[in-house]
RNA sequence: GCGUCGGUCGGAUAGCGGCUAUUCCAGGAGACUGUAAAUCUCCGGCCUUCGGGCAUCACUGGUUCGAGUCCAGUCCGACGCA
């Protein structure tokens, strides 16, 4: 892999710049689409391609499960699998930490927005009943969300079987942490993601055969000095990039993003894990994130929301039933051209599985061609231009 | 005409003398940020000073401290017999 940057972002931290990998080239800043079990949620990897998807992002946790990561291994890899031929990634499992752990059963987001009072802390300490991971210094037993089996995970596991899947850039095996964790907790399971950040990195390195990239992991939740560490730390290690990854609160992701950014080494380049609102995406990149990926998009889209440039819509609202104008505007994407609102409203009502296709085709058009369109506008020198422009509407 | 069974929210249902009338679907709204998710949550008679108050199980009476539930009659429906 190798990474160029073209140009920066005037009184900003934001870079134009290109992922080079045998699979192809990432023009970043780049929004990653998520296929986590090797396929991106009702789509045809031609549609993928065709809506301007650069790459996808799968996950080590699903694919170890099922199919396994020896049978990826033997069926020649990620992309011969799943005939996605482009750039792919891989998710090292450290997020199902905290999904199949505290948040598991609950309403807690990685996104915190502020307010958490002792309702949660009784949920949490039901959830530590009823989740399905447990962590050690070592490593995180897993229960398997499909039959219940037990797994573990170390670092050196995480990694071999990244390898076996294949994809072209690979994340370090890290604790995701829950937006409402103690800063002591933060700290300490921070530490834990330092040491296996050296781990993942070390067991890479003697066994990379496949010119597989290895990013590492900044940790530290919402807190400054801890974010502000864990940059150092991971940003002095010899990764070939890095992620941003943990809990944020919501008003200051691009705070915390900033802080990081100022302190990772410039020329590598930046992944921002699973974050990508409107909003974030601007916030991201202003603060020198050059790849994104959110499951966002194909998730509401399957549950009936759509962006537009005038904010989020449901289609299964009543006022969409006879609308047979458009979806969103002058948007150009396949669904937008070909269909109405009132015939969306039907699928989904009918619970057709066209429904699901038609709605991620568009919300992915949506959120890869506005980074696209944010990367012009840097190009062009009015990146704050389009910034306002857009949110104003947006969020009118 | 006689007999049997039955009428509970838009539909389908539970409820077998007692407290807030159950559940599913349809309907209305909301949520969703490295996917446990084609998922989840809330609303659904009227009034309210938000504490609550008043209704309601085809209809009319009755029994009872208390009735969707028991009794009688009426209306409606299904089936059976003529």
């Amino acid at each position: 892999m190798k990474f160029s940057i073209e140009k920066e972002l005037e009184n900003g931290r934001g870079r134009i710049g290109k992922i080079e990998t045998i699979h192809g080239v990432i023009e970043t800043p780049a929004f990653i689409v998520v296929g986590t079990k090797s396929t991106v949620k009702a789509l045809t990897p031609e549609q993928v391609s065709s809506l301007g998807a650069q790459a996808v992002l799968a996950n080590t946790y699903h694919l170890y499960l099922q199919p396994g990561d020896n049978l990826l291994k033997k069926a020649g890899g990620l992309h011969n699998f799943m005939n996605w031929h482009g750039p792919t990634f891989t998710d090292s499992g450290g997020f199902q930490a905290f999904s199949l752990g505290v948040a598991y059963n609950s309403k807690v987001s990685k996104i915190s927005n502020g307010d958490s009072n002792s309702d949660d802390k009784e949920e949490i300490e039901i959830n530590n009943h009823a989740k399905l991971v447990n962590i050690d210094e070592e490593g995180i037993d897993f229960k398997s969300v499909i039959d219940g089996s037990a797994h573990r995970f170390t670092p050196e596991k995480s990694i071999e079987i990244q390898h076996n899947i294949g994809a072209d850039i690979i994340f370090a095996f890290d604790e995701c942490t829950s937006p409402q964790a103690s800063y002591e907790y933060q700290k300490e399971a921070m530490g834990r993601t330092h040491r296996w950040a050296k781990r993942s990195l070390d067991y890479h390195k003697s066994n990379n055969k496949n010119a597989q990239a290895l990013f590492g992991i900044v940790q530290g939740g919402r807190y400054e000095d801890l974010r502000k560490e864990s940059a150092k730390i991971i940003g002095e290690m010899d990764f070939d990039g890095f992620g941003i990854g943990g809990s944020f609160d919501k008003e200051d992701i691009y705070t915390a993003v900033g802080w990081v950014n100022d302190i990772l080494p410039k020329g590598k380049p930046r992944h921002l894990l699973g974050i990508g609102e409107p909003i974030d995406l601007f916030g991201g990149i202003e603060n020198g994130a050059d790849t994104f990926d959110c499951v966002a998009p194909t998730r509401i889209a399957r549950n009936g929301s759509l962006y537009t440039k005038d904010g989020r819509i449901n289609i299964l609202n009543a006022k969409y039933v006879e609308d047979f104008g458009k979806i969103d505007g002058d948007c150009v994407c396949y669904t937008c051209k070909n269909y109405t609102p009132a015939y969306l409203s039907h699928l989904f009502r009918a619970k057709e599985m066209l429904a699901a296709t038609l709605a991620s085709i568009h919300n992915l058009y949506f959120l890869v061609n506005l980074v696209k369109e944010i990367r012009k506008s840097m190009i062009e020198n009015r990146f704050y231009e389009f910034k306002t422009e857009f949110l104003g509407r947006y969020y009118r």
